[in-house]
RNA sequence: GGGCGAAUAGCUCAGCGGGAGAGCACCUGCCUUACAAGCAGGGGGUCGUAGGUUCAAAACCUACUUCGCCCA
């Protein structure tokens, strides 16, 4: 007997393991299946899944379930990523908290301590993704930093530098100086911030003159090697060749006329520091300006900074303003907001400076990648991330990719005494030109994005031809979040095409993020982060993934919510009494009565009656717009498809309709029959809404359908998905069951009007003739079960008695409820008079349109009848009405 | 400065050319042996504003307002 309230943990943890000992979730490899792949977005092994995975891995899981139970050859391959800057950071702070200093630890050591960080935290999420549900392949589980993996670097690595697609250089990049590494542009985010703008005056080398330029960083005045001005102001025309004195150092600069300066820009006159800010950089490189470097990686100034060396870079701010004003060099300082870059891992503004990096030349590896989405090879869901996609790539700049940390891979260069630069796969012996063997290794690894980029062809044996290579990739679905389309999936796109001459996926489904109830970012410095485990451990896996399926449409983001939470919660509860109540009424406890026959669509039973069609036809309807959805990715749109269809139809009205079969009196093979039909289609019906639900809620179904008789398969988790079957299109019963629960609901609804207790039974009287007065008379003692009715009189020329409340349905049926004495003329007056207004407008619309000409001549011929037949409904509607108001009056 | 998204019932959101929907909240009545995490009934919306296209607009176009995001 199960128990009244479903409760997860006494099933999840049991059912994994039985898929797990089942191996459920492998993929076969066999050359003739029909692949479908996805690889998992490797989470960082830095700590916990946030809520973002959960929603994601959910995602994906259900795309995975649905595929593998439709027959295909399923691989969701899982993994983790090695996450550089952001786990050498949080396993650094783990080791000051102990008080060791990694960089007294030394590489070899450190690394021996982020290994076994990575190993703690690797498990702890494959535990996180298996208690969320996940049917990955965890016999092909991969790791960004494994032997494969890394060989995959090297390769590509090598290749591209002998291809001429990496090179090593010195050119502006982004500095941390907290990480102390290179960062590319992407890891750097820029935010509006409140800061003020110095005018300072630079006096003319010849004479007394001065020029105003304006900056929000003074102490970088200490680099300016320049002042540009646009060679069409006429305000600098004559001063364009001449030179100013740089205060505070006193060195002579030029002026010189480049088209970057905005004229109409403060003074129209720019403070040029080639040093320390990407654009002036670029003005530098036109006009052959010298660079100085005068804030170093520590972010403490340079000796080229003279006076100031040593000082911190924003305390020189503040020294170099204050001696200016000394000066009385600076015009004003306004208040002014503008962009600061700061570090994606730690914040700390990014100071831009000239270093010598390795650099992935972009723009050849961008054109193919751009192609193949404006070929359609690949898709976005939303589609209008594409754009988001090619607008990057079209204005893509080189990449840079070393880093100065320790964790991650190595890059394959290594130096000689020399000079020689040798890059090679594998370490190399001796040095080529001098064949010196004191060979040194460059000390920095590579940006962790490098290798997720190779992620969707190194996890499946790259560069090895592996089978796994040939029948996984291109992988069918990438699902991930629109916030890394540029870190991830760009990049996986042009390395893919490099390197496999072909797409890395066919189709890339964009999540949104998932926000707090107030729809504030989850982060962990504000601590409104929900803890998808926690939700777990109180409401069950399958709560939380429906929570997040219904939540969200693609692309965009959603909250959430405790009550929505609460909502699954309900709706797994009544799957579960639903399914009590279908099990409970098999017959097996029952005295000989045994197994329902087996309800086979194929051979439908002669005898099924109109619930029993409209039911099956129902739930084919439901498969098939399921289905639609499906191929649509609308995901959340699905799952409230089989959520309507189970709570409304299947449990509000079919097994309410059921238990009259069940539980009817007396014997006889009419009797038994009844029963036994009945049981068949319980379970029919349960065993499929299972199937559709699997996805969605993958341990309350299998557990349900486990317990169901007449299963064919060892598991839901690979039987058959479910498709539409004609023979089981009834429009017809559906028609008329839709009737029939109109005139229950408004037996129920002027029950209501009365106050009427719910076990009081009532005579009715229906005015209704024709086929409809058929179908009521057949579903009659239904209807008496269903709306508490004593007695039911069908005749088409009923009169409708004195003392009798009146519901009007369709065209010509009439529900009267005669009551003695209980009614009260003036609420049912008002009542039926707030009906009338509303009937009104209604034809009033339609009029509208249909005294339109343009209607009647230019909409489709269906919707013209449409409105006409509405109409006509409604003006006898209205007739009705009026006259039952007249015998209130 | 450029781009994108959101604005629909009290709240959270679906709908995206042909009669305004769901969940939660609210009101009324029910412990009706599957389920009170439930059942039955009910109230509630000039679909951000202003124009336009169309026989027909919540939906399509244009502009604007507010909020959010991305890029420079």
């Amino acid at each position: 007997m199960l128990p009244p309230v479903y409760d997860p943990d006494a099933v999840e943890i049991e059912r994994y393991k039985f898929w797990l000992e089942g191996e459920f979730f492998r993929a076969s490899g066999e050359p003739d299946q029909t692949p479908f792949t996805i690889v998992i977005p490797p989470p960082n092994v830095t700590g916990s899944l946030h809520m973002g995975h959960a929603l994601n891995n959910t995602v994906q899981d259900v795309l995975i379930r649905r595929r593998r139970m439709q027959g295909y050859d399923t691989l969701w391959l899982p993994g983790c990523d090695h996450a550089g800057i952001a786990t050498q950071n949080v396993v650094e702070k783990h080791l000051a908290e102990e008080g060791v200093d990694s960089r007294e630890l030394g590489r070899e050591k450190f690394l021996e301590r982020v290994w076994a960080w990575k190993d703690t935290y690797h498990e702890r999420i494959t535990k996180q993704l298996q208690r969320l549900g996940c049917s990955c392949d965890w016999s092909r589980e991969r790791f960004t930093m494994d032997e494969g993996c890394s060989r995959a670097v090297r390769k590509v690595f090598v290749d591209l530098y002998r291809q001429g697609l990496i090179y090593r250089g010195d050119y502006m990049i982004n500095w941390c100086s907290r990480c102390s590494t290179a960062l590319s542009d992407i890891e750097v985010e820029h935010e509006n911030e409140a800061s003020t703008i110095t005018h300072i005056r630079y006096p003319l080398a010849e004479n007394g003159q001065e020029i105003t330029v304006a900056t929000t960083r003074p102490e970088s005045m200490l680099g300016d090697t320049a002042v540009a001005v646009h060679p069409d102001d006429e305000r600098y025309r004559d001063l364009v060749g001449k030179t100013v004195i740089l205060p505070l150092l006193n060195r002579e600069i030029p002026i010189v006329a480049d088209d970057y300066v905005d004229p109409e820009f403060g003074s129209g006159a720019v403070k040029v520091t080639p040093g320390h800010d990407p654009n002036d950089f670029a003005i530098g490189r036109r006009h052959d300006l010298e660079v100085i470097k005068v804030i170093g990686e520590d972010a403490r100034m340079t000796s080229a900074a003279g006076p100031y060396e040593g000082l911190d870079r924003f305390e020189c701010r503040r020294q170099v303003v204050e001696d200016l004003k000394a000066l009385g060099l600076i015009e004003k300082i306004e208040d002014y907001e503008h962009s600061i870059g700061h570090c994606q891992r730690c914040d700390t503004v990014v100071e831009p400076l000239i270093s010598r990096q390795w650099f992935v030349k972009m723009q050849p590896l961008a054109r193919p990648a751009l192609a193949a989405v404006e070929e359609g090879r690949t898709d976005f869901v939303p589609p209008r991330f594409a754009r988001v996609y090619n607008d990057w790539l079209e204005n893509i700049r080189d990449w840079c990719i070393s880093r100065q940390i320790w964790w991650g891979h190595r890059i394959p260069a290594w130096y000689c005494k020399c000079g020689e630069l040798i890059v090679d796969y594998e370490e190399p012996e001796h040095c080529p030109s001098c064949n010196s063997s004191e060979l040194a290794q460059d000390p920095d690894v590579l940006d962790t994005w490098f290798s997720s980029a190779l992620w969707p062809f190194s996890t499946l044996g790259w560069p090895d031809k592996t089978p796994d290579l040939e029948h996984f990739y291109p992988t069918s679905v990438l699902v991930t979040g629109y916030d890394i389309i540029f870190f991830w999936v760009a990049r996986m796109m042009f390395m893919g095409l490099a390197f496999m001459k072909e797409v890395p996926f066919r189709t890339v489904y964009l999540t949104g993020l998932v926000r707090d109830a107030l729809g504030r970012k989850m982060s962990k410095s504000l601590g409104n982060g929900v803890d998808p485990l926690e939700v777990i451990d109180n409401y069950g896996a399958d709560t939380l993934r429906f929570t997040l399926i219904t939540g969200q449409a693609p692309g965009n983001d959603q909250r959430f919510r405790q009550e929505s939470v609460e909502a699954g919660r309900n709706f797994a509860n009544k799957i579960w009494n639903a399914s009590r109540f279908v099990i409970m009424n098999l017959g097996e406890q029952k005295e000989g009565a045994g197994q329902p026959a087996q309800f086979d669509p194929d051979q439908l039973p002669q005898n099924l009656n109109r619930a029993d069609r409209w039911i099956l036809h129902r739930f084919n309807e439901t498969v098939k717009k399921a289905n639609e959805l499906f191929e649509e990715y609308e995901l959340g749109e699905a799952a409230r498809l089989v959520y309507e269809y189970l709570w409304n139809d299947f449990c509000d009205w079919y097994l309410e309709i059921s238990k009259f079969h069940l539980y009817r009196e007396g014997v006889g093979a009419d009797v038994e029959e009844d029963r036994s039909r009945t049981r068949s289609i319980l379970v029919y019906l349960l065993d499929g809404v299972m199937r559709i639900l699997h996805p969605f809620m993958p341990f309350i179904s299998e557990e349900i359908w486990q317990q169901l008789p007449n299963r064919r398969e060892k598991a839901l988790v690979i039987a058959t998905w479910p498709e539409p079957a004609k023979k089981l299109v009834f429009p017809r019963e559906a028609e008329e069951m839709e009737l029939f629960q109109e005139v229950v609901r408004a037996i129920r609804n002027l029950r209501s009007q009365v106050k009427l207790a719910p076990d009081q039974k009532v005579p009715v009287i229906v005015r209704v003739g024709g086929n409809p007065a058929a179908c009521l008379e057949e579903e009659a003692h239904q209807l008496k079960r269903l709306a508490s009715v004593e007695t039911i009189t069908i005749d088409p020329a009923a009169e409708k008695p004195e003392q009798a409340l009146t519901a009007i349905i369709g065209e010509d049926i009439e529900v009267y409820l005669p009551l003695e004495g209980v009614i009260d003329f003036e609420a049912e007056r008002s009542r039926l008079q707030k009906e009338l207004s509303q009937v009104e407008a209604e034809i009033k619309r339609t009029e509208g349109k249909l005294n339109s000409e343009g209607f009647l001549k230019k909409a489709p011929a269906e919707v013209v009848a449409r409105e006409k037949s509405r109409r006509e409904e409604q003006e006898a509607k209205l007739k009705k009405l009026k006259q039952r108001l007249q015998e209130l009056s």
